[in-house]
Order: C-alpha cells, then structure tokens, then sequence
DNA sequence: GTAAATTTAGGCCAAATGTACTAATTATTT
DNA sequence: AAATAATTAGTACATTTGGCCTAAATTTAC
C-alpha cells in the first residue's frame, strides 16, 4: 500500500466518521487532502472503492493483532481479550457499522463479505462457548437452542453497540469502547456456573 | 389529518424503506404520486418534513395499540405482547431504524425525541423487571448494577433488530417479526426464576 | 540522458437536487 | 356571484456531484 493511498484513506475516513458516509463528496476529501479532484479519482475511483479499500485495512488490522492473542488460560481471557481488540479496532473504522445498512445497500462485494464473517462469527462463538460449557465455566442449556439465540444476541450487540453509541452516547465520553466491552461481556455472566462466575470476576476485575 | 398528506405520507414510507432515505429524492416521491415537484414542496418543504411526519405517525399508532394492553395477568404476559405490537409497528416504520443514524444526524428535533424515548423505555422496563423479581419471577441481581446492564442490552436490540435484518435476513423471509420477538424473549430466560419459567413456557408457548 | 510510465491538475458536461418565483386552477367563504 | 384562501403546476436558477478527456508535470526505467 502506497504512502499517498494510506494518506487518503486516513483523511477519508476521518471524513466519513465525522460527517457520515453519505454526506461526503470526492470533491471534499480532495480538498481536504490538498489534491485535485481528479487526482483523487485517479487512485479511488469512486466512494466504494475508498470504503472497500477502508474495510480492507480494518480487516487487516484485525487479523494482525487477533494472531497475538492465543494463550488464554480460560474461554472466558480468550474472550475478553479478543473483544477488546475487535472493539478497539471497529471503533476506529466505525463509519461502517454507523453507515452499515447504507452502505452494504449498494456494495454487494461487501454485503457478501459481511455474510460470510457472520457465519465465521457464530462458528467461532459456538466453538468458545462449547469449550467453556466444557470446563464447567459455563451451564448446560436450558432448552434447546438456547445457544443458538444466545449467540444471536451477541452477534447483533456486536453490530449495533457502535451506531447506538452514535446515537445515545455523549461525543466527549471517552470510555465508550470500556462502556460496551463491558456490556458484551455481562451478556455471559447469566449463563456462567459457578466456578464461571469465580474465573470471570477474576479475569475481570483483575 | 389530509387524506391527501396520508396518502403523500404513505408513498413516501414505501419508497424509504425500499430504497433508503438518502436515496430517495423529493422529486422521485412526487413523480410516484402522481403530482408535480412543486405541489409536494407545498405540504412538505422538505424530505425531513416527511420523516418528522411519518415518525409521528408511527408514535400516534404505538401510543393507541398500547392502551388496549392494560389487562396482562403477569408482568411477562405484558412485555411479550406490547413487544409484539411494538416491533409490528415498528417494522412497518422500518426505514427509520434502518437509516437510524443518518436520521438523527442532520435532525436534532427528532434525536432529542429518541433520547427522551430511550429515558421513559429504561424506566419502563426497570418498573417491569422489578415487578417481576417481587412476584418470584425473576431472580435478583447477581451484582449491583446487573439489571442495569441487561436493560442497556435489551434497549440496544431493540434498536437495532431491524437493521440487523436487513443486512442477514433474505427479504423472501415473511416470519421477521416473530423471528426478533422470540429473540427478545430469550434475552429474560436466564433471569427468569424456576417459577417465572414456567410462566414464561405458559404464557410463550401458549 | 532519454523514453516510458505514473501521477497530477484543469476543464467540461450531463444529471440531479434544493430553492424560489409566478401563474393557473380549485375550493371555501361570505 | 364575488372574493378570498388553498392547492397545483410550470419554469428557471444555482449548486453539487460523478464522469470523462486532455495536457502538463513528475517519477521511474532503461
């Protein structure tokens, strides 16, 4: 990745987190940079390109820094721990997920991309809370399929606490991404054993 | 009321929810109807006059079903059906969940609305879990504060339920509202004590 | 050092949009 | 019936935006 194109894509997506997605113009991000119109449409051709090239860096950020995190003593580190950083770094990029709908309306590579990581996504969970029903850190279901919902929860907050911070969180506060790490992980606190309950409160509150 | 501005109001919700707000122009809603540009700019100065309608709408609609469910035997039965009828009108409106943000960002009348809305809902549900936990329904907190964050984890969902279907679910998909009812339901089951289970199996599954 | 490739800028165009103004038509009131 | 108010349509204008083409400038390759 070239200087110039990082540079772009930085101002870029300062632009989109400040003034959404849909309320930026080229021409404006051009101007920003200090370039010309055409220049910029030289290297992104159009918006989707800068959001694709956007999505692309996060993608990678979350990949490089989710390979330093594999010697969890617990499910339950391994989780914080990962939720953290995927936090950190969706807030980052967190235009998208604001935009989410709007964009993924007319980018269907991404929209497709999106359906596949939500599938890895549940996988990845079901495997977790598999492994931690395993060692007695967390209960045996209720019902059948309780999991299933359970992980759906989970999925949507993941998606949605970032545009719902834009909409009820005060710009200034700047604990937010602590506020909803904290809200994700009290959704497993209600399904934790007792034993759970020790290790998470441990891991937790250090 | 104007039957007319119903009617404009009704054209222009069909084609917000099918192409999204920002997509939708002021031109292409009067064309749909049939009048001139001109002529819907006199009812609606602006694409944000109609929003502000429609949303009221849909707050006058929410406000008249609720007051027919008054009688519910259980604090459950309560919250299952005014979640019913919520999340059905609230799908009807679903543009306006959808392109939430967007919405609210260049609209400061209808985010304070939200922000007083999400206020009476915490408070609403705080009284109904607590009416709950008194008739042995739900169990008491684990920690301080574990209420709180449950409300937060449902108000976020249902926020967000919509715009998370319309990014996963298939659009052929004609059981989208009993999908997310159900899912919101499950959010209280690990709360719910043996005899509020119970209930809850009753009430639920009929 | 020269040729080729890459990068940059400027200008132009067509389409769309919001806005404003005027005139015509229709409905309502008196 | 006449006057007044409400509704509707037409038009024109400024702005913005995405696209496209050309030429200059800069970098890279040979």
């Amino acid at each position: 990745m070239n200087k110039k194109k990082e540079l772009l894509l930085k101002i870029a997506k300062r632009l989109f987190t400040e003034y959404g997605v849909a309320e930026v113009s080229l021409r404006q991000i051009a101007a920003e940079v200090g370039i010309s119109h055409s220049n910029l449409i030289y290297h992104f051709p159009s918006k989707n390109d800068l959001i694709i090239a956007l999505h692309h860096q996060l993608m990678e950020k979350a990949i490089a820094l989710n390979q330093q995190v594999k010697t969890a003593s617990h499910p339950l580190e391994g989780l914080l721990q990962s939720t953290q950083i995927g936090f950190t770094i969706l807030y980052e990029y967190r235009f998208l997920m604001i935009d989410l709908p709007h964009i993924l309306r007319d980018n269907k590579i991404l929209h497709n991309t999106f359906l596949d990581l939500e599938k890895l996504r549940a996988d990845m969970y079901s495997i977790e809370i598999q492994k931690a029903v395993d060692q007695n850190l967390m209960r045996q279901e209720l019902y059948q399929g309780e999991y299933t919902g359970f992980i759906e929860h989970i999925k949507i907050f993941s998606d949605a606490w970032i545009a719902s911070s834009a909409i009820y969180d005060s710009p200034e506060n700047n604990n937010i991404i602590e506020k909803y790490v904290k809200l994700f992980m009290g959704f497993f606190y209600p399904y934790l054993t007792d034993e759970g309950r020790s290790v998470f409160d441990e891991v937790y509150f250090q």
